[in-house]
DNA sequence: AATTAATCGAGACGGTACGTCCGGTCTTTTA
DNA sequence: TAAAAGACCGGACGTACCGTCTCGATTAATT
């Protein structure tokens, strides 16, 4: 991924960049993101503070790059498998915040972001568009195999997939198991409510309905 | 309630405990979670620094205690009714996280103890615990009235919710609207999937079309 | 002498004045003055940065506080000789401008200052004044004497004999030895022209018009 | 003048060798010795920093030749007036430091250079030894027209001027008006101690016999 | 006229120090 | 006698320049 928090020139970075954001990650792992100041990554970088400043604007955008490289946000591939494409989604999703920078730091990040709107902005585009984009195409295929609803709302499937990991992660510090990415992508296949608004304000009696029994032999057929 | 941060004396805190906690929040609210100082602190309280220091031990438990002040975990009344409970609960936890103050600094807090486990888990009790308590005591009066499946796994019930709240409100920015809520509710009501491990292990056939039927046809009367 | 350029409280300064004016000396002495940097001199003191920048507003102020303490500028006791109390005076100048940081520092310091106006007054005062007014009793006291001329300009006396010495030390680094301390002292007792400017506008017929034969005499007389 | 303190080539210096010497001289006038960087330098000469670095070693190289372009040396013509010489001699040395650049960054200058010695030998050089050689023929024309003494120490007038311009400038603020201009003329042509050292470690003639033996004991008398 | 070498502008780079702010401890002063 | 006030040491902040360095783009002199 480029350097979307870099601000220098168009040549996106500084040529230390790799052992910057690596120093990042370093430092990010072994003291935590509150404690993680520009001093020490240039002197784990081996880089001068300047260098740092010359490209990004504040810690923040330095920890979103250096994040950024390892946060995954690649296509769900064509699976032939509604099931099999959501349990990926997930998985993706939890091994993303699994890992405790990312579930420490983005949270912070966004938090430390909220009165930045541009940055905040880019942070959005690059960390969560890419990915719940692609996400939202695995969805978009389970509609047309005819394994999700028409009407599927696919953001509320994302902030609830993403919001219940995140949430666990840094909250109840309950763990990121199989089972946990199981019941998720249950909780897609088989429940009514997440639909698009517009269905949720003039409900049809059918189409919840032919959902609720049918989900889990319709799915395992559709592969089949 | 109590100062569950404050950890100098059986006292509880300091004479002008109410001036520092109320000028945290000011300066939260003014400045965000992460200008906050506690000098700044000090000074909005009219109040040298060292009290601050006698009594909280880190800049974390001050905001802690602030936030606790304000944070909503109270019982949730027994309505007799599962479906209006189920909204008085998220309601309870999207006003907490509707505050802005809360929803930046709580994963900032979380994330900035992750390091601190004694302070971790004295936030995890002071803030969730109750909470989580009180839901779940609605969500069993739900399963003793049949609305809700008896393996019903209250805490993924709870980290759906609290999970998709505060995830929208930190990272999308979509709005918490009644809409939100009442979606929320449907997908406990509703969704088979939420239910304790154990069960999921081995997924009887009763047990869940108890579920699916019963309280889509309690709720199912509204939107019918 | 107190701390004439520390502006903190009416206290005088930090507890640890003592070590910083030292360690300033020091580094000073070791690295000259445009190498010396707040920094090392806190490193040297152990001392934090802020205590230094708390007490004095820049290096000028701190470095000049350093070189007052060990700036001569003592009273000329009245030696009833006042050929001896010149040369008394002349050694006190000599002795604070062979010392190289002395030499080095006070013509850096007054460049430095020439833009803070306020600064460069207290550093005359402090500096200059005192001594110059204790050198100019010891002249007044020769001319009660009759050794000096009555109309003699004592401040020229003084700009002549520092303005010499430094010119020396720091320009040409000519020694500044007892020969050159006694032919400063015989310039004054024996030169007509260092008098005040008011005669100098109205000079009268004898002693400015050949003035090698009739200053001495006058000078000679006066005792005799 | 040529570019003493560039070392580059042979061929004497870049060729914005004009407009980085005034830029220098501009920077210095706005924002005084303390104040100028290379940078600043660089950036009102519309040149590269490697430029000014490649040809002069430091920022006092650059000041000095800067300054050296405007500090008058030239020979003082032969007036057939000893009198009138001194006072062209005196003015010259007044107008060099009546310029504020000059008065504040030759002290500073010179200072810096300190442990620079062969900087500080080249500084001296082409400051000092072209305009003392000049004044030094001046004095010696007066010596051969009987207005001086032969044995006058002509290094030592010089001090005495030079240092007491530049004390008044730089430590006193006291004016450099014609007044001081003529009393230091007065000074050499009618003092008797401003003689070459020699002659007064072996007494010759008149007028030091009549000073060494009496003055002690003159003086002494004064008070008795 | 083409080639080549020096020089230039621009500015990134690893650094140092700046002067400010705040953390957390400790001492002094006040009520 | 607790708490206010705030001095203190330490250390990171973000900025400004340092002096070095690479990089094309002129220039100028040599072929």
């Amino acid at each position: 991924m480029a350097l979307v928090f870099s601000s220098g020139s168009p040549a996106g970075g500084p040529r230390s960049a790799p052992q910057i954001l690596g120093a990042a990650r370093e430092v990010l792992s072994a003291q935590g993101y509150a404690a993680l100041t520009i001093e020490a990554v240039a002197a784990a970088a081996g880089v001068g503070k300047s260098t740092i400043y010359r490209w990004w604007p504040s810690k923040e955008a330095l920890v979103a790059d250096a994040l950024a490289e390892i946060f995954r946000a690649e296509e769900i591939p064509d699976l032939g498998d509604t099931r099999a494409e959501l349990r990926h989604a997930v998985d993706m999703t939890i091994d993303n915040y699994a890992n405790e920078d990312m579930a420490a730091s983005l949270p912070a990040l966004a938090a430390g972001l909220l009165h930045h709107p541009e940055l905040l902005a880019r942070f959005r585009e690059s960390f969560l568009s890419r990915k719940r984009e692609n996400i939202a195409a695995a969805l978009r295929r389970g509609v047309r195999r005819g394994d999700l609803p028409d009407d599927l709302d696919t953001d509320l499937v994302q902030d609830v997939w993403a919001g219940t990991i995140v949430y666990r992660r840094l909250m109840t510090g309950a763990p990121l198991d199989a089972d946990l990415a199981e019941r998720l992508v249950r909780l897609v296949l088989h429940s009514p409510p997440l639909r698009a608004p517009r269905e949720e304000a003039a409900p049809g009696g059918a189409s919840p309905s032919r959902l609720d029994p049918a989900p889990e032999g319709k799915v395992r057929r559709s592969p089949g």
